[in-house]
RNA sequence: CGGAGCGUAGCGCAGCCUGGUAGCGCACCUGCUUCGGGAGCAGGGGGUCGGAGGUUCGAAUCCUCUCGCUCCGACCA
């Protein structure tokens, strides 16, 4: 993409509404544009990387085995009244009526419709186990919207359902997802710690909470400084594979790691001084197991073996899409600007043209242009008219990676000089060596 | 939902207390000079002062109502 076409509204000041960096820097940026609280457009960039991280949910997803579909965002108010939450949810669901007088909601989640369709079309343990999940969007007509995407109205979320026929099966649905999640985030560059947490709302009491740490974090947590040591790395998953699951699972949820909402000061104490920490967290992902609470409720039953009808066992387990774009730049920023990881960023290196208009500049540009985006990069390429300093200031606020510097100085040398966004150290090479070292970035990503 | 505050040009703000035909910086447009870390000079365009009502000869300014947004707290992917 050139920029001198691209829509990227970046402003230089900080807008006075917002408090929080990811928030300010996602406004800067030209990401997204509040439209009302706790509501936002969002621009070029913004979308673009919401839609990385989806993609990366979705090739997670699809790995473990998990079937995706679609939903809509309106839902019939009697499914949730079978459930018994149209009444129980209050105020933070959006209700609607449409023109026939029939009560609508705004989904806020969709374990009722997820059972209406499962109870359509399943009536054999045959049929099992399944898990189906849909990105789609959801509002909660939350009292007080704060931090930008972080915590609005309307959010962005992967939301999974498991249906399965015995406990230990939806146990080991658990245990996948908990497994599958734990990659997932690593993917986008992000420690996200599995902490028990507590049921909520919707109810279950085998739960975990993911949360990523970051001063603005909303939750209180408490850990065990073991805890951030373990990494997953790029182990071979057998998601069929119950042993290994369940070692995952306890491999990373041994350790003393709570919210405050279950925070136990005689275990925490009970941790080695010298490991103990309190800290802040931002929640981008649950997962609970709830077994029966939706299918009894709603009748969503299927035939065992032996010719009885049983509800099915559920579980259901969510990663906040369009929060985890706040939380990533939360935890990758520094004072100039944004630092995306090489596996959510928009794209994937910035060319800047010190010498607009100088032919030599120009070509070399152009040449590089051209040189990544045959290899399948996409490269944003300052080809503004603008001074170096401002062309340097919009690439490290809109946080590339990799940007690669070409001037009329270097180039009398054939040289170009390939910048880390987040050391900050640059070196001097030949314009295919530059291709080449992103490349070879990219191909481990 | 309790408490506090803010709406004036695209963005950041001053002006309001003490009423008299709206200003600064950035951004934008034109020209010249500049050109490896948000350039300089000169010229220029752009505002129903959130909205409605009221007081007044006269309202951004005072009063009433209303809408929107933000912050602190209680609640949540």
């Amino acid at each position: 993409m050139r920029l001198s076409r691209y829509f990227l509204p970046v402003l230089k000041e900080n807008p006075a509404e917002a408090q929080i960096v990811s928030h300010r820097l996602m406004l800067r940026a030209g990401m997204i544009k509040q439209q009302q609280a706790g509501i936002y457009s969002w621009l070029p960039m913004g979308f673009k990387v919401l839609k990385r991280i989806e993609q990366i949910v979705h090739e997670e997803q699809i790995r473990a085995g998990h079937i995706p579909l679609l939903m809509p965002t309106l839902q019939p108010a009697d499914l949730w009244r079978e459930s018994g939450r149209y009444d129980d949810y209050g105020e933070e669901m959006l209700r609607i009526r449409d023109r026939h007088g029939r009560d609508m909601l705004y989904g806020p989640t969709n374990e009722e419709m997820i059972t209406d369709i499962f109870r359509a079309h399943v009536e054999s343990y045959k049929q099992l186990p399944l898990t189906l999940y849909h990105v789609q969007w959801k509002f909660r007509d939350e009292v007080r919207p704060r931090f930008g995407v972080m915590r609005g109205r309307e959010f962005y979320m992967k939301d999974g359902y498991t249906f399965d026929l015995t406990r230990e099966d939806a146990l080991h649905a658990y245990n996948r997802h908990l497994v599958s999640y734990l990659r997932t985030y690593e993917r986008m560059g992000l420690q996200a710690i599995p902490m028990r947490a507590d049921g909520g709302p919707i109810g279950g009491d085998y739960t975990h909470e993911f949360l990523v740490l970051a001063e603005t974090g909303e939750s209180e947590v408490f850990y065990d400084s073991e805890v951030t040591d373990l990494t997953f790395g790029d182990r071979e998953i057998d998601y069929d594979d119950r042993a290994q699951c369940q070692g995952v699972l306890e491999e990373f949820t041994s350790r003393y790691a709570r919210t405050d909402e279950t925070h136990d000061e005689a275990l925490f104490n009970a941790i080695p001084e010298e490991r103990r920490r309190v800290a802040r967290g931002i929640e981008v992902g649950q997962i609970f197991y709830f077994g029966t609470k939706y299918s009894e409720a709603m009748g969503a039953t299927v035939n065992t073996p032996d010719g009885k009808k049983v509800p099915v066992e559920m579980g259901s387990h969510g990663i906040g899409v369009s929060r985890l774009v706040g939380a990533l730049i939360e935890a990758n920023h520094d004072d100039k600007g944004i630092i995306w990881p090489e596996g959510v960023t928009p794209f994937h290196c910035g060319i800047v043209n010190l010498k607009q208009g100088d032919a030599a500049c120009d070509s070399a540009c152009e040449a590089l242009y051209a040189a990544l985006s045959a290899k399948g990069l996409e490269p944003l390429y300052d080809d503004r008219e603008e001074r170096a300093g401002a062309k340097f200031a919009t690439m490290d606020l809109i946080g590339l990676p990799w940007r690669i510097t070409v001037g009329p100085r270097g180039l009398a040398n054939n040289l170009v000089e390939l910048t880390s966004r987040r050391t900050g150290e640059s070196e001097e090479m030949s314009a295919e060596a530059a291709v080449a070292r992103i490349v070879e970035i990219y191909a481990s990503v």
